[in-house]
DNA sequence: ATTCAGGTATGAA
DNA sequence: TTCATACCTGAA
């Protein structure tokens, strides 16, 4: 099927570091596995081809994308605090979505994030996937964790798997490995709760070299999630 | 050979 | 509460 959107670029989003199983075919071209289902989207400009029909585009892909959410909006409250770095920020990231991905995959993504970079996070991501699925809580806590590149993270999986099966009226937050950053990933890619802005290393150099040291307002605003979304882009992908 | 990479658990001050 | 340190792994 077709479709015109605008705000919406397959870059932006692929390096916003929130997604790991993207597949850049070739130029404009991705192939993103989510919930059992493949889509393969091409984009020119704001038009779009995608390899799914109407039907499942409305009932899944749609809210995927966060395509309902009014990014206008938000961009436009970016413009209150009269942050030039911000703002930059929001220009340069004109194209950027808080997708709306499974909560379980989230979870394990960013328990295995911590303290890691993009590349190993990806590389161990598929060695835990097969055929494209990602992995149940039953299937994790049965897996053999020992020769996925996991390294000390593998007990934050078995933990983690333990606590979906029989969720015991626990929080999320009580798995191990889940310190203050990555709960804030999880919220907010996992959730979509917007106003939690994980403080990575991006952002920590962020106030450091951009506000002397002082953490700026719209760190603590009601977009902070997406504020910083776009400040991190702008950051590692554009200065 | 070190250091570093999108942090957290742990134990001491 | 705050602070230093170890931690799997693999690439530079």
């Amino acid at each position: 099927m077709i479709q015109v959107i605008d705000n919406f670029d397959l870059q932006q989003i692929a390096d916003s570091g929130q997604c790991f199983r993207w597949e850049k075919i070739e130029d404009n071209i991705w192939r993103i596995p989510a919930k059992n289902k493949i889509l393969v989207i091409s984009q020119h400009k704001n038009q779009f081809e995608l390899s799914c029909t109407e039907k499942e585009f409305r009932e899944y892909w749609e809210e995927y994308f966060d395509l309902k959410t009014d990014y206008k909006k938000m961009m436009e409250s970016g413009k209150k605090y009269q942050d030039v770095f911000l703002n930059q920020a929001i220009k340069h990231g004109a194209g950027m979505r808080i997708l709306q991905q499974d909560f379980w995959e989230v979870l394990i993504s960013f328990l295995i994030s911590q303290n890691n970079n993009i590349k190993r996070i990806t590389k161990i991501i598929q060695n835990l996937c097969q055929e494209d699925i990602f992995p149940s809580p039953e299937m994790l806590f049965e897996m053999n964790l020992t020769d996925k590149g996991l390294g000390y993270r593998d007990i934050y999986i078995k933990d983690a798997a333990k606590w979906k099966i029989s969720e015991e009226g626990r929080s999320f937050t009580d798995i191990k490995g889940v310190g203050p950053k990555v709960e804030a990933c999880i919220r907010l890619y996992g959730l979509h709760e917007l106003q939690y802005c994980p403080m990575d290393t991006w952002m920590k150099r962020i106030v450091l070299e951009e506000y002397n040291g002082k953490k700026p307002k719209w760190m603590d605003s009601q977009y902070a999630g997406y504020f910083q979304q776009v400040c991190f882009y702008y950051k590692r992908m554009v200065l």
